[in-house]
Formats: C-alpha cells, sequence, structure tokens
DNA sequence: GGTGTATGCCTTGTGGTGATAGGTATGTCA
DNA sequence: TGACATACCTATCACCACAAGGCATACACC
C-alpha cells in the first residue's frame, strides 16, 4: 500500500554519482558510502546499483577508469570525462527544473 | 544515450494528482491538462499515465469516485478521502525529505 | 453529408531502473 | 578460527512512466 522504497529516486543514483565523481575520482565501494555521508543517512543505495551505473556511465564514454592495487585488494577508479560534465550539467538543468516545476503545483494557492 | 524523459518523474504523477485533488474533486481528463496548465507547460503526464493512476488510487481506498454524464459525455469525478488525504501527507513530507537531501549533496562546497 | 478536432473514457505492451539477494576474494582483528 | 570490513560483481524481480493504440460523442467547418 505505501509507495515503494524507490518512490522519487528515478535518475537520482547517476545524478549523485556524477555530481561527486566531479570533485574527485572515487571506486565503487567508496561512492556507495560517499552518498549515504553526504546525505546524512538519507539516501542509500546499495552496491546493486551503483556498480551497474558505474558500468553504464563507463560504457556511455561519461566516466573513464583506472585501476589500482591497494593493500592487496584490487580498486576501480572513476573519474568523469568532459562528455561526462556535460551530462551532469544537463542532467543537473533538468533536475532544477522539474524540482521547480513541482514546488510551483504544490505550493500553488488553490487550483481553479 | 540521453536519460529517459522520465527520469526524476518516479512517483510524481501520484503526487500532483493527490495535490490538484485536495483543492477540488476533477476527472481524469481534467487532471492531464491542469497538471500541465499549473506547471506552465512543464510537466506533462498522458491519459495512460494518469487513468491508471487514478484506478490504483480508487483501489487502494485513497480516492472515491463519482459519475455524472454532462452535454452527453461520461464523467467520472474522483475525490480524496482521508486515507488519500494522509497519503499525500506522507508522499508530501518524503518528497520534501529526499529533494532537501539531494539538494545537500548537490550544494555542498566539495566532498573530501 | 463528410471531415477534422476536441472531449472523455479505456487498455496493452515495453523499457528502464532501483531493489533484493545473492556470489567471490582478501585483509584485519579478536 | 571466526567474524567483519573491504571491494568487486551478477541475476532476477517489481514497479512505473511511456508509447500507441481503441472506442464513443459533441461540435465546427466546408
Amino acid at each position: 500500500m505505501p509507495p515503494t522504497p524507490s518512490t522519487f529516486l528515478n535518475g537520482v543514483p547517476e545524478l549523485l554519482v556524477l555530481r561527486l565523481l566531479r570533485d574527485r575520482e572515487m571506486y565503487g565501494y567508496e561512492l556507495v558510502q560517499a552518498i549515504r555521508e553526504a546525505s546524512a543517512d538519507q539516501l542509500t543505495f546499495a552496491e546493486g546499483v551503483i556498480y551497474p551505473l558505474l558500468h553504464t556511465l563507463e560504457r556511455d564514454g561519461a566516466l573513464s577508469t583506472r585501476r589500482q592495487t591497494i593493500n592487496g585488494r584490487s580498486r576501480v577508479y572513476y573519474a568523469v570525462t568532459p562528455t561526462g560534465r556535460e551530462r551532469f550539467d544537463a542532467l543537473s538543468a533538468h533536475w532544477r527544473a522539474l524540482t521547480g516545476a513541482i514546488a510551483t503545483v504544490l505550493e500553488a494557492p488553490r487550483h481553479a
């Protein structure tokens, strides 16, 4: 009966991943926690969401990868490419436009 | 390659339908245009989205219906029930919490 | 009379995506 | 030894917006 856990979250993982990687390169496992921490535990996307997303973004040319072994564990660092930067800018603009429009409808005094 | 047209829109039709019906009862066809107009054409949900949604909300007890024939055409008016009102309040709160959290991540100066 | 447009309802099929639930492997610490 | 964190991955499911139709009546225009 209650809305599904993913209500309002369509597209959000991609938006946040690109946003965080805009600051600095990170690896998947790190991103999962970074999103949770940056949102004060309000946003949590599991690895099953992040890893496939990273693969898609890399395949689309939005991210580049760099492999590195640290303490015997292998990490795959992702960085935003110029294409990815454009993608983030477009996504971000889309996000602002939509949330603005929705706020307009929600806050309108009355709908005659 | 660009994000799908429905990016960021998961759950939004339900939120807006309940919001508009909170003001006054409306029928499906009317809601389709009301959403478009209330958002200055920035938000458009076709009948294929709205009608099934109305049926689901009615089945869940969030909406009640009233049939009326006007000018030979049959209309189905929908009104928010107390259950629907609660649902809207919950959805609305969820919306504000998520958009707030996302804004926090987006606008953070830097993610160390 | 015929044609197009608006009104008003509806359904089916598909694609995209977050969620769930696994699996594999190494390092660390009690 | 066992438990837990780290770090990668995949397959399957459920949900929902979208596209693309269908059906019927009213009305305007030519």
